[in-house]
DNA sequence: TCTGGGGTCCTAGGACCC
DNA sequence: TCTGGGGTCCTAGGACCC
C-alpha cells in the first residue's frame, strides 16, 4: 500500500504567535526578529507584501518599517515553543504516526486512510487547529515528504485552495503538471548552492530535476540528491521518523548585546552557555565527552582586527554536570582568550555524546564526592523548573549579564508566566 | 549603533595499520 | 627508470534544513 503523508505547516508562525495575544493587529504587517534583534526571521503576509525579505537585518528595512507602520517584535522562544507544543498536540489527535519536523511543521503519516482525496480531512485538521490554538496551518498531502512540500507549497500561495492541497491521488501527468510549475530553487533539499550548480545545467524547475540523469546527480549532489530526485518520482526515501533520536550535538551560542573585551565577561558568557547546554543534555538523559568553545570578533567590521578560534577538549570521564562543564568551557576558553580583540560571539558546543547508561567508568573517580553532585545537580534542575529557568544558578554565570542579547520589543511571555497572562478587558464597568 | 541559532548528513582526504 | 597496495577510522568542511 502506498505511503500518504500530510505535511502540516503553521503559516508565518511567529508572526502568527505574536497575533493570537494581539488580535489588533489582524491584517497588519508584522515581522520578528531574529535574536539579539538582528535580522527578519518572520513576516506576516502582509510585510511580505511590503517587499520585506527573509533574513534582512532590520536596520536595512527602518524606512519601509516607518513608512508603512510595520509593527516590530523581538523573537520570543518561550511563547513560540509553548504554542509549538498546543499545535503538535492537536495534530496528535487526528493520527498515529507522526513526526515533529521543526518548531512549525509536522508530517503526519495518513497510511490506511481509505479515501480517494483526503482534502476534506485535511480542512478538518486545519480548521481544528485555527480554533483551538488560533494558528493557520497549511497541508499538503502526496506520497513522498519532498512532494508534500511541493503541495503545501501551492496550498500557501494559492488562496482558491483554502489551504489544502492533495496531490496523493493525482496522476503522473497531473503531477508533472505541477512539478514543472515548481521552481528548482523551491525543491526541497535544493539549497542556494545546488540552485546555481542546477540552473547553470539547465535544469530550472522540479519537473526537470525529476527527468535528470541518477549519475549526474550523484556525483554532484551526493546520495541526498538523488533521494531529492526520486521522492519527486514517487518513490518514498525520506521516512517517517516517528521518535526522535537524543541529539548528537548541543550547541550554545548567542551574539553578545555589545562587543566583550573582558575574559571575565566572556567567562561568565560561556559559563552561561555551558549551563544551557548540560541542561540540555540532561533533559535527553546523555553525557557529553567532547567540549568545544569557540569565540569570534563581529566579521562584519572589516576595519576592527578580526580574530576567531575554536579548541575542541576531551573529557576525562564522560559527564553532564554543569559545573565541571563550566569549568572545563573557562579552563579552554582561557587557551583561545586574546586580548585586544572586540568580541562578537561566544559558544559552546558538545559532542561525543552519549546515553548515561552506557557511561565508561573512570578508575580513579571518587564516587562519593560524584553522587553528591548528581543531588545538587538534580535539586537545581527541580527548582528552575518548578518556579522559572535561572532561578538558581552558578555564580559563574554573572549576575548582571550585561552583554546578554538586545530583545527590545519582546512581547509578555503568555502562556509560560503566571505573572505575564493576557488579561481580557470586561466590556460591562465592574460593580 | 545595528547583520540569528541550532541541528544533520555526506565526502574527501589524511593518519595509520598491516 | 624507479617510489606497494589496500583497508579503516577520524575530522574538517560543505551542503542542506528550519
Amino acid at each position: 500500500m502506498n505511503n500518504i503523508i500530510a505535511l502540516v505547516d503553521c503559516n508565518n508562525f511567529y508572526a502568527s504567535c505574536e497575533r493570537v495575544f494581539n488580535p489588533d493587529l489582524e491584517g497588519k504587517p508584522i515581522i520578528v526578529l531574529s535574536n539579539n534583534d538582528g535580522c527578519v526571521v518572520a513576516r506576516s503576509n502582509e510585510a511580505k507584501a511590503l517587499g520585506i525579505p527573509f533574513g534582512k537585518p532590520v536596520f536595512e528595512c527602518k524606512e519601509l518599517i516607518k513608512n508603512h507602520h510595520i509593527y516590530v517584535f523581538s523573537s520570543n522562544y518561550a511563547l513560540y515553543g509553548d504554542m509549538s507544543h498546543r499545535v503538535m498536540d492537536t495534530l496528535a489527535q487526528f493520527t498515529p504516526d507522526m513526526e515533529i519536523y521543526s518548531i512549525d511543521e509536522a508530517f503526519l503519516s495518513l497510511k490506511g486512510f481509505y479515501k480517494r482525496n483526503l482534502t476534506k480531512y485535511g480542512q478538518k485538521i486545519r480548521s481544528t487547529v485555527n480554533k483551538w490554538i488560533g494558528i493557520p496551518v497549511s497541508i499538503g498531502i502526496a506520497t513522498t515528504k519532498t512532494l508534500t512540500k511541493v503541495a503545501n507549497r501551492i496550498a500557501k500561495k494559492n488562496h482558491k485552495l483554502d489551504g489544502v492541497l492533495d496531490i496523493s491521488y493525482y496522476s503522473e501527468v497531473e503531477i508533472d503538471k505541477i512539478l514543472n510549475e515548481t521552481e528548482i530553487g523551491d525543491v526541497w533539499g535544493v539549497g542556494w548552492e545546488y540552485e546555481k550548480l542546477l540552473k547553470r545545467n539547465g535544469i530550472t524547475t522540479a519537473l526537470k530535476l525529476k527527468n535528470a540523469s541518477d549519475k549526474w546527480i550523484k556525483k554532484h549532489m551526493t546520495v541526498m540528491g538523488l533521494r531529492t530526485v526520486f521522492e519527486l518520482r514517487g518513490i518514498s526515501c525520506i521516512s517517517l521518523e516517528d521518535t526522535t533520536p537524543p541529539n548528537e550535538e548541543i550547541m550554545s551560542s548567542r551574539s553578545f548585546g555589545r562587543p566583550v573585551e573582558t575574559l571575565e565577561e566572556l567567562k561568565e558568557a560561556v559559563a552561561t552557555y555551558a549551563t544551557l547546554s548540560s541542561e540540555r543534555l540532561r533533559a535527553q538523559n546523555s553525557l557529553a565527552s567532547i567540549i568545544n568553545v569557540f569565540l569570534a570578533t563581529n566579521r562584519f567590521k572589516k576595519d576592527e582586527p578580526q580574530y576567531s578560534n575554536c579548541i575542541s577538549y576531551e573529557i576525562p570521564e564522560p559527564t553532564n554536570d554543569t559545573s565541571e562543564l563550566i569549568n572545563y568551557a573557562n579552563k579552554n576558553l582561557e587557551k583561545i582568550y586574546k586580548t585586544g580583540y572586540k568580541y562578537k560571539k561566544a559558544g559552546v558546543l558538545l559532542s561525543g555524546i552519549v546515553p548515561k547508561n552506557q557511561k565508561q567508568l573512570n578508575l580513579f573517580t571518587n564516587r562519593t564526592r560524584s553522587n553528591k553532585k548528581n543531588k545538587l545537580t538534580q535539586a537545581i534542575d527541580t527548582i528552575n523548573t518548578k518556579w522559572g529557568r535561572n532561578i538558581i544558578h552558578y555564580a559563574g554565570t554573572g549576575i548582571e549579564q550585561s552583554w546578554q542579547m538586545r530583545r527590545m520589543k519582546k512581547s509578555q511571555n503568555y502562556t509560560t508566566q503566571w505573572d505575564e497572562i493576557p488579561i481580557i478587558k470586561s466590556k460591562y464597568p465592574e460593580k
